[in-house]
DNA sequence: CTGAAAGCGCTTACAG
DNA sequence: CTGAAAGCGCTTACAG
């Protein structure tokens, strides 16, 4: 005998039994006709009785009794390291939910704070709540190592790759980027005196923030960069360092001591919006104005972009496609397995002219 | 009989019953060693047994099973209009999360997008799934109504309130905030000239991004800011109005029209930080700088009151703080209901100083 | 066309 | 001290 009374849960919640009584019919008659299967020929009237049943009673059925029966959840989880600490998630997180909801999925979101140990634990949480699947994220573009216990459900990097071929990942195009920034410069008439303001110092692979981790994103821009300016047929004038933070604190002391050097940038690529600011800075500094004596572009397209005057043209971060793309592949289970590079667009503020020489 | 075979489902979990088959003792033993029941008094020899076998087997409850069972779902939901569409959801979600870890809580997290029906949607769909509780947000500090199906669990609000005196809620203290915000000019030695930017125009209730609410923290920080003046001996000079929104273009051509109209502020007080930037942009054009000629302080503490120079004062909202004590309020489940309010703390820039007549 | 029964993997009174 | 059994609320082959 179980102790529980009925009251002591839910407060009288209605189930399949008493619907299947009140319409007179048994447990897997409303079973059928409630998951409109169609297979068993069930009389129009029965149906309309059973749906009349179930609507009078407001039955709406146990999720985790069904769950236990069919290993299907209808949940999915969001397992990242970004999620309570950068504002970038939220698009993100915006993009998963808008494709989840067509799918009347439910989204789990776990943070693993970076920590193996505890994402281990979370990661044993979701598989034992038969989660549908997970997409797992990560606060920056980079190369990861699948984590045994992700293999356990369908899953899709975001924000991440592996190195193993059977994975589906979604990454921005970042290549794209770095060539949309150029060519952004060039068509603007820039070509020999172009900066790019954010690599790290010599021998140094991440930012304190970075916790190590070499950013796919750096490599990948700058590789953009390269290959439209070389296509012109000229090059970067140089690579200044970030030390520390790609911040507008070190954006702005990277850019004064570029211009205390002695050089002479008609213009600028930051490596984000961050550093483009205190490029700004830098440069409001040493008498010098944005666009007209100096161009300014970055990546990002964050709200710092559009804080300043003039607004920082940046190539943005396609955050909510990101997400919405993870969601769809971990829906869509048909799909091979492949990386998946989304554009990012030129977001145009008014930190791009022609340069000062050519006018 | 089951058409499902073991190997069509999460390749071959290991249940209580084969952990109960290798130490050779029943399923009960099993879950009762397992769940640390002490009641039942079992030999050590046992327990040791059967604690060995789920470690060998790599034995972890399915959590499904339990839940139907019990009744308890070991997961909350954070039911909200603000998810995917604002940056502050992240620190909120970063306080829930923050407290759900320690309780070993899994969270769900889901967007009504403000839409009632989908609302009623998602959190049938949360009850289905045997919640434990749900933490209902709203993206501005605002009265609510509460859902009818909110109450088929436990709940805390946050962020917003009702009128209902059984509620328990969650807010930022905007009164406080009001206080602070005037006597950290009064201790500057401002007095007669402070105004305040951000009320709405006449006949107005809300800008297009409030859907028509009236928000709480306008009304309250008003009201705070009042008493600590009048405490003074003193009262704002005025309070200027931004049409639409509170972003950066309003501030702007809120704060360049009462420079227009001849008032000279010695300080203001700006409803939050975009509207600040917008300040500081109208205050350069007509030549003022900030703090030397006009002090600006502000609401929210974001990032970008950190990006510009001098960086923004600012009262800052406690969402991190908001988010873990809605998360503790409802797990702890003896706190009585009432409304908590959470300090907001100022958050020092550079721009307050003395006003320009008294130096 | 319909219904009785098994089973998903647990927990827990109850009888030994 | 231990084990057999009921039951949480569903789905679904199978027999009628």
């Amino acid at each position: 005998m179980d102790g529980r009374s009925r009251g002591q849960r839910g407060e009288g919640r209605v189930t399949l039994t008493e619907v299947a009584e009140r319409a007179g019919v048994s447990r897997s008659a409303v079973s059928f006709v409630l998951n409109g299967r169609t297979d068993l020929r069930l009389s129009a009237d029965t149906s309309a009785r059973v749906r009349r049943a179930a609507e009078e009673l407001g039955y709406s059925p146990n999720a985790t009794a069904k769950t236990l029966r069919t290993g299907k959840s209808g949940t999915v989880a969001l397992v990242s390291d970004f999620i309570g600490t950068t504002s970038v998630a939220n698009s993100m997180v915006r993009g998963v939910l808008e494709s989840l909801h067509d799918a009347d999925t439910l989204l789990y979101m776990v943070d693993s704070q970076g920590e193996p140990s505890l994402e281990e634990r979370l990661l044993r949480s979701l598989i034992d709540r038969d989660v549908d699947g997970i997409i797992y994220g990560s606060m920056f573009t980079r190369t990861i190592a699948v984590p045994t216990l992700l293999r356990n459900a369908p899953f899709v990097l975001l924000n991440c790759v592996s190195e193993d071929s059977d994975t589906t990942a979604v990454i921005p195009d970042e290549v794209g980027a770095g060539t949309t920034a150029a060519t952004a410069l060039l068509s603007a008439g820039h070509r020999d005196r172009i900066w790019f303001v954010g690599v790290f110092p010599p021998g140094i692979t991440g930012g304190g923030s970075w916790h190590g981790w070499s950013p796919l994103a750096l490599t990948e821009r700058l590789r953009g960069i390269d290959a439209a300016l070389a296509a012109a047929g000229t090059a970067l004038a140089g690579r200044a360092s970030v030390d520390g933070d790609w911040d507008v604190a070190g954006g702005r002391s990277s850019v004064a001591k570029l211009l205390a050097s002695g050089a002479a940038p008609s213009a600028l690529i930051c490596v984000n919006d961050a550093v483009g600011l205190g490029a700004y800075q830098a440069l409001q500094d040493a008498g010098l104005r944005v666009p007209d004596d100096v161009s300014v572009i970055a990546f990002d397209g964050s709200p710092l972009a559009t804080a300043v005057r003039p607004a920082l043209t940046s190539v943005a971060l396609p955050h909510e496609a990101l997400g919405r793309l993870a969601a769809q592949l971990l829906l869509d289970r048909e799909a091979a397995p492949r990386i998946h590079r989304v554009p990012m667009p030129l977001a145009p503020g008014g930190s791009v002219s022609a340069p000062r020489s050519v006018r």
